[in-house]
DNA sequence: ACGTGTTTACGAAGATTGTCGTTGACAAAT
DNA sequence: ATTTGTCAACGACAATCTTCGTAAACACGT
């Protein structure tokens, strides 16, 4: 009813998409062959392909020639995209609060003490930074 | 190329889907008509029931007779859909790192002094338990 | 010049999602 | 009984995602 459809917004991943995505942010960028080997070699070249041509058209990528090749690389940056994925999943599944999402979190998972005393001093910083402003 | 089509597990949801259940979630069950009030009613009836039916197919919620309507109502709980959502982002976005999780999202919002207290408690409960095993 | 291997481009097929229109069931009011 | 209003079921349709097959472009060795 509400004539939406901007297409021109962030938008969230789907999980293919992400899979190559999650590539380009840990190496930094690649070719398709690249990219088709670091997924594994589950899927064809030009599903690869395919992928990031999807994703260069949504505008979450980039490329320059290399050779005969295409080496893409991400023009989102992946702290932007985890930061909508955590405000979408914290309203829509731990009701806006982020202390029921660290709560599951560290629930999930074992921690070392190290970990946890780093985690401590983000929550410091972001204390400080609270005074502050 | 794994033969996998297990069809019987989580799976992640979709927008529309997860909308349905944050719902559900947060009520804690609800008829057609109450699930599409919750969203505004900017979707039709029909379109809130197809969403429950692909999610009662998907396992996700059941339904149960009231009166001549359905009452729908989760079936997954909303802590294991948050649990598993955030360990796609950790894994993908984050390369494992949960500190780097918890940096963006404590830079993304604001938190009161209280908040914060709470949340270093959860850190503190689980470097405890960490202790104990 | 010709074949071979690498790579991108085109486009189609199948699955899933999201949106409804329409129909039929059923009960309450008339 | 007939009408009316509520609600689920069915099926259609368009959009998107995911997967490729096939073709075309191009460089390289012969």
């Amino acid at each position: 009813m509400t004539g939406r459809r901007g297409r021109r917004e962030p938008k969230g991943f789907t999980e293919r998409e992400l899979d190559v995505m999650s590539v380009l942010w840990r190496e930094g960028s690649g070719t398709v062959t690249e990219v088709r080997q670091a997924l594994g070699e589950e899927v064809g070249y030009t599903t690869v392909l395919k992928m990031l041509q999807i994703l260069e058209e949504k505008g979450a990528v980039g490329h320059e020639q290399e050779g005969r090749a295409y080496r893409y690389f991400p023009l989102v940056e992946s702290v932007r995209a985890g930061g909508r994925a955590l405000t979408r999943i914290v309203n829509k599944i731990f009701h806006g609060s982020a202390e029921r999402l660290l709560a599951t979190l560290v629930e999930d998972r074992e921690f070392t003490a190290e970990e946890i005393a780093r985690m401590r001093s983000i929550l410091d910083r972001a204390e400080r930074r609270g005074d502050e402003e």
